[in-house]
DNA sequence: ACTATTTCCCGAAACGTTTTGGCTCGAGTT
DNA sequence: AACTCGAGCCAAAACGTTTCGGGAAATAGT
């Protein structure tokens, strides 16, 4: 009786508004809740005429299920979460389209964040994401926000780091990335080859495994080629355009100029060539440029720049597998995983001038 | 008594999963579930010292409220949703973000749908959008989606469309963007003024208003200066780099060679920029280029571009205020709202050759 | 002709919140 | 002294699902 009134309260006040539920389908249909249930996630035991009346409500009802009850009654979201530090990094748009790929071939929906690569952004979105109760999170942290502070807001959300990862050793399930070392080796060698004695390198915040280990690789390569490290030639920058340029403007109007820049990302790498384009410099021809993750757009600029590509999409595909092989209680892939980069040699590096 | 025992058997079976409810901070802080829930959201009639117990027991149990749970009784979740066709493209980043800004500045969420401007992937985003029961959308529909058929997936929900609008008046809140001829128009006649009377056009998918409006204020402008458009210089693309680069190859290479590109969208004009530089032309000099919206790496191009700026973060942010006050029953900017534009003069544009 | 099994369906409980209405207690008001 | 009133708290209902236990009817097994 009072479900009556309420109803019929509810019908004529917000009469717009007020989705179809399965009860109505059900109604409609002339059967109970719990079979019209039962069709929908086709389970057997519900006849084939029961179904049919049942899809036909469906249809003309134009019944969608409720994911909020859904997943209140189910205690599981069949989504999950991923937080980037910057959406214009293309290298971020490629993983999460691959984290999204994968994740909508496994049946989960993605939930994406920005968090611009500032940890008061990526707390609020990974709270709003916990409350949403995504099943687990692929998180590119944002600077200074690898540490545990996420663990205390995340609860025991099921957590894989892609691209960065924190250097304490925080409680997650898996990794995925490059081998950064290696990778960093390989483009200081392709350096050294062309004649380079004087390499500037500006590289990202230390906060991450990835930067210290593209570093590290770095001067492992040039020691190998009994080059000592010039601390001097060793700029701390954000990951970003903006600190590119200021290092690369310093790096150029130093004591010593470097014969060649590299750039531990592709933000930095896009603000040293601003500088270098500012200072009136050729590039090549007076300093060579190299860059970390490769874009599509990497061919339109003159000189065509010459990187180390990651397998962006690729890192995005299997970080979601880690996680949703994890929350689906399945083994998955060994962690970390480490995926190949390459090499794409373009116009921005040559040998140096008097060499 | 049965609730003790299905409590006891979780608290053995899955003591690692387990969200902390209002019901363990309620016993912890000796008080019913109605009196937390009224002290979570500041009622009076709460006591100080209650409070403070209750603050206490959040605190230490670390308790995130259930949003699945909330939006169920609330029958509101505080969230919109944004679809747009291409996270890839800076312009739509930048809208984003203005949309999640305003909205977070109002105590909204908001859910990224990246479309790829395929109506398949779209009506997917839609689909669970609105199954999660967002309050409302923001659509930047995908080409050939702007038609009525979101309405069937969306049942009532409201929605404000950015940028792209549909032609067929469906039922929509507001729309928001910019007013696209008379755009057209000042790029057209800074191209008239240096000069040029062969002007090729690459122009948008027609199913969106928007792009018509371009074109029409092309068109009329030529019209306005006593000249007739030339039917085969007028070039329909796909609004991505790929249609760009091939109508700028059929220009280009066409009987009768225009002096100046005006492409209606960023990614276009960078695929005509590529079309022009591989077919071994000099910009400006060879073949003048405009292009539609700003971001942040054109001035790295050489030549820099001259575009028509769009004031993508504002409209991203108009639109989400559209919405919201729509959800919120308030009266809000008049719509359709129309934000103005600007020629940013760089270095792709000079007067032709012969003139 | 019984019993056992399978098929098809249903009612009710539960998921974690918020809200409504009501209860108690003490402080003013007459 | 009786009363009103507000402050402070609580129990229960409701939001829209899924699942569990079970009932009825049909079918199969002896």
């Amino acid at each position: 009786m009072s479900k009556a009134r309420t109803a019929r309260l509810r019908s004529k006040a917000k009469r717009v508004k007020h989705h179809v539920t399965i009860r109505e389908v059900a109604k409609a249909a002339r059967a109970s809740v719990s079979t019209v249930s039962a069709a929908l996630n086709n389970s057997d035991y519900v006849s084939t005429d029961m179904r049919s009346r049942i899809d036909d409500a469906v249809k003309t009802l134009r019944y969608r299920p409720n994911d909020l009850a859904r997943g209140l009654r189910l205690q599981r979201t069949h989504s999950i979460a991923i937080v980037v530090p910057d959406l214009s990094n293309n290298f971020y748009i490629e993983l999460v389209r691959g984290a999204k790929d994968y994740s909508a071939s496994a049946n989960y929906t993605v939930l994406i964040g920005d968090s611009r690569d500032s940890w008061e952004e990526e707390r609020n979105y990974l709270d709003s994401f916990h409350r949403r109760r995504v099943d687990g999170v692929v998180r590119v942290p944002a600077i200074n926000a690898a540490g545990g502070k996420a663990r205390s807001i995340l609860g025991n959300l099921p957590v894989v780091y892609a691209d960065r990862y924190p250097l304490v050793r925080d409680s997650y399930v898996g990794r995925v990335g490059v081998d950064n070392a290696r990778a960093a080796e390989s483009a200081t060698r392709y350096l050294l080859s062309l004649g380079h004695r004087h390499i500037g390198v500006i590289t990202g915040d230390p906060s991450s495994g990835t930067s210290v280990d593209r570093l590290q690789g770095f001067t492992h390569t040039l020691r190998i080629a009994k080059i000592r490290p010039d601390r001097s030639m060793i700029h701390t920058g954000h990951n970003d355009m903006e600190s590119g340029h200021f290092h690369a403007m310093q790096l150029l109007t130093g004591a010593q100029r470097p014969t060649a820049i590299f750039c531990t990302n592709n933000m930095m790498a896009l603000g040293a060539l601003a500088a270098i384009q500012e200072i009136g410099l050729a590039c090549p021809e007076d300093i060579s440029l190299l860059g970390f993750d490769d874009f599509y757009w990497a061919t339109l600029l003159r000189p065509r720049l010459t990187v180390v590509r990651q397998p962006a999409r690729e890192i995005g595909m299997v970080a979601a597998r880690l996680l949703i092989d994890h929350i689906e209680g399945r083994p998955s892939v060994p962690s970390p995983a480490l995926l190949e980069t390459q090499l794409i040699v373009r116009d921005s590096c040559s040998p140096p001038k008097k060499a």
